[in-house]
DNA sequence: GCCAACGTTGGC
DNA sequence: GCCAACGTTGGC
């Protein structure tokens, strides 16, 4: 008999971000990002806690026409503290974070896909398998929140896309 | 542009 | 520790 170890099950989450301020065509000509400026403890503690690396990431246009799930992404490092809490010129700047022990996280992503079929909030709403997911219940403003494998593969299904690593 | 749902702040 | 006031998020 083998013994299963090392190996966590890949996890799945979604990033929101508004288009005018980070878009799934930036990440793209990036290559690769920090998800900076997260300013809420819960978010903060799926950063710095949970989100592990080669997880997935579904990247959300919010506040957007149309709002839909644009493209897939994945995890390249761990939590980190987040660098703009201690930069005083930068929006984020948080000056009540002490750096020996920073209050804000960050992971980095790196861009896989765009969407071949962007992925609506409609379309989403109309899916059975979908009437769970955090993003559409009611008041949830959570901006880096948990998927379940389930709502991955249904949402990559929908956007025609594959996790290919 | 509106406003409901949250999260945070600060007086007590 | 309570809670009213305020600010923000983000769908509609």
């Amino acid at each position: 008999m083998t013994t299963k170890r090392g190996k966590r099950t890949r996890r799945y989450w979604l990033f929101k971000s508004e288009p005018e301020s980070y878009s799934i065509e930036q990440l793209e000509r990036d290559g690769s990002t920090f998800w900076s400026g997260v300013r809420n403890y819960q978010a903060r503690n799926l950063l710095r806690d949970e989100i592990r690396c080669d997880d997935g990431v579904l990247f959300y246009h919010s506040n957007a026409k149309p709002m839909a799930v644009v493209g897939i992404a994945k995890v390249t490092k761990e939590g980190y503290p987040d660098p703009t809490q201690f930069d005083a010129s930068d929006n984020y700047f948080d000056p009540g974070s002490d750096p020996a022990d920073p209050r804000w996280f960050v992971v980095d992503i790196a861009f896989v896909g765009k969407a071949e079929q962007p992925v609506t909030r409609e379309a989403m709403k109309e899916r059975p398998e979908l009437t769970e997911m955090m993003l559409l219940q009611r008041g949830s403003r959570l901006s880096v929140q948990p998927v379940t494998r389930r709502e991955w593969q249904t949402v990559l299904r929908m956007a025609r896309l594959q996790e290919n690593w």
